[in-house]
RNA sequence: GCCGUUGUAGCUCAGUCCGGUGGAGCAAUCGGCUGUUAACCGAUCGGUCGUGGGUUCAAAUCCUACCAGCGGCGCCA
């Protein structure tokens, strides 16, 4: 294959190997016209009569309404249309009338009608529990319910994207497979490496901040794993991480930075996903009247708010998930909780100067219940603090020496954090679980399919 | 790991309390059919009732052991 200078003649030239002198309509740009149209896709659904038969063909784009008829079929694609099931791949060609009996008020009367692959009876039928659909997640990912889905989350991903890239921020591709742990021991993925024991990277925290030493703003979109036996709505094994690390920013210009880019993606989604929402029967005007900044509560005031609401609390008690979601419920908005108890918090986080006994690290929480979409803080960049925090904590200096040799050579003061990709898509979308954002989830008892 | 709960047709479920020849809807197959919207109507097909053991004249149903799934919590993005 030739690569030419111009990508749109390269698109031209590739397209044409793959599908040679032929051009398709997409089914949800089908407008009614005097012109014939072809379009190839999935059968989504079908219903036969006697003389007539309605097929709603699928593609990526949407669903379209034809009716082949006998009058107007020849012998051949009548018979095809009449052998047609659901999931079939087929092509179809016809004139796009209008018609307000039809979805979205747009028919096409088949002039042609060709089952390009008939194959097997589709397993998933009108009855169907989340254990099967997810026996079955190869197949229910053409579900408009998991579609409408993936297209949010794409946006997620695109959107944060273009927010870092006009922000300053370099792109960058840490490792998944690491020696040590970030977080601590406990729910790391272990697998033979070699000779030795690497892991599956639970956070790429650490390798961000040793970037922000020649690139100072730094992001990088990647999987992260946690081996934790937990079975709850919010949890999965396998989830893709949005994390930030920026030199020469405080705790509270971190904050700016997460609020400004989640209200663009917010933002974003609503502008480009209005279709994917409504099929969702997402309400959205939660979403309509978010504006940075938002709402910042310590972590004191947060105890204090619940404690008004019917709990009893001390200020250093590790809020739960039933009391994060009565918080997210009072407040309503997106809104911080900042300056926790430093107990509570790794060791890389910073340490109020006046009382340790309090961090800069916050939580971003979103409304509506859904609760933690993003952690972040500002990082300890002394190096004497930092060692001494990790004995505290019961781990080998040996064990994080490059990371703390980051601190030995030009330290600045740093801040960043991670987004959860899932959860922001979650919530936006409104859905049950988070499972449902990932077309392959992967849970405790799931890696298969 | 703790607590709870479920296992009956390819799928979704009723039947279990109170033992007496296993049901429905959907799917599939066949037939019918008025422009249908997960079409509709009729018929057909389809089950060692999770597995082993026990009680009983008789067990999907009662007892017991085991297996598997699901929900919630611990955690956190």
């Amino acid at each position: 294959m030739i690569f030419l200078r111009n990508p749109n003649i390269f698109l031209c030239e590739s397209s044409r190997e793959l599908m040679p002198e032929q051009t398709f309509t997409r089914a949800a740009e089908v407008i009614p016209s005097e012109d014939s149209v072809t379009i190839r896709g999935w059968i989504y659904r079908i219903r036969k009569m006697k003389d007539k038969i309605f097929v709603v063909l699928r593609d990526a784009s949407g669903i379209i309404q034809c009716i082949g008829q006998e009058d107007n079929l020849n012998p051949e694609a009548w018979k095809m249309l009449n052998e047609a099931a659901i999931e079939n791949y087929i092509i179809v060609e016809g004139n796009p009338v209008e018609d307000n009996r039809a979805v979205n008020n747009v028919e096409v009367k088949l002039t042609d009608f060709k089952l390009m692959h008939k194959g097997e009876i589709f397993p998933i039928a009108k009855d169907k529990s989340k254990e099967f659909m997810l026996d079955n997640t190869h197949l229910f990912v053409r579900s408009f319910q998991s579609t409408n889905v993936w297209k949010v989350k794409a946006s997620v991903l695109r959107a944060s994207r273009e927010w870092f890239f006009e922000n300053d921020f370099y792109e960058t591709t840490p490792p998944i497979l690491t020696g040590s742990a970030c977080e601590g021991g406990s729910t790391l993925f272990s697998l033979k490496y070699f000779d030795s024991t690497a892991y599956l990277s639970q956070s790429i925290q650490l390798y961000l901040e040793a970037l922000i030493y020649s690139l100072e703003k730094v992001y990088a979109i990647t999987p992260s794993f946690r081996a934790e036996k937990m079975r709850t709505k919010r949890h999965v094994n396998e989830f893709w991480h949005i994390e930030g690390e920026e030199a020469f920013v405080d705790f509270e210009g971190n904050m700016k930075i997460q609020e400004d880019m989640v209200a663009y993606i917010v933002q974003y989604v609503l502008e480009h996903n209005e279709k994917e929402f409504r099929e969702l029967k997402r309400d959205t005007s939660v979403l309509e009247s978010i504006k940075a900044p938002f709402k910042k509560v310590s972590y004191k005031e947060a105890i204090d708010t619940l404690n008004e609401n019917g709990f009893d609390l001390q200020w250093d008690d590790d809020m739960k998930t039933e009391e994060e979601r009565a918080l997210s419920n009072i407040i309503g908005e997106p809104f911080f909780v900042r300056d926790y108890p430093s107990k509570h918090k790794p060791f890389y986080v910073k340490l109020h100067e006046d009382d340790p006994k309090w961090c800069y690290s916050a939580d971003l929480m979103a409304p509506e219940g859904f609760g933690e979409l993003i952690t972040g803080g500002q990082r300890e960049d002394v190096l004497d603090t930092l060692v001494r925090r990790i004995q505290e904590e019961g781990w080998e200096i040996e064990d994080y020496s490059w990371y703390v040799d980051l601190r030995k050579y030009g330290s600045v003061p740093h801040s960043g954090f991670g987004l959860g990709a899932e959860r922001l898509t979650w919530w936006l979308c409104g859905l049950d679980t988070i499972q449902e954002t990932l077309p392959f989830p992967r849970t405790r008892n799931r890696v298969y399919p």
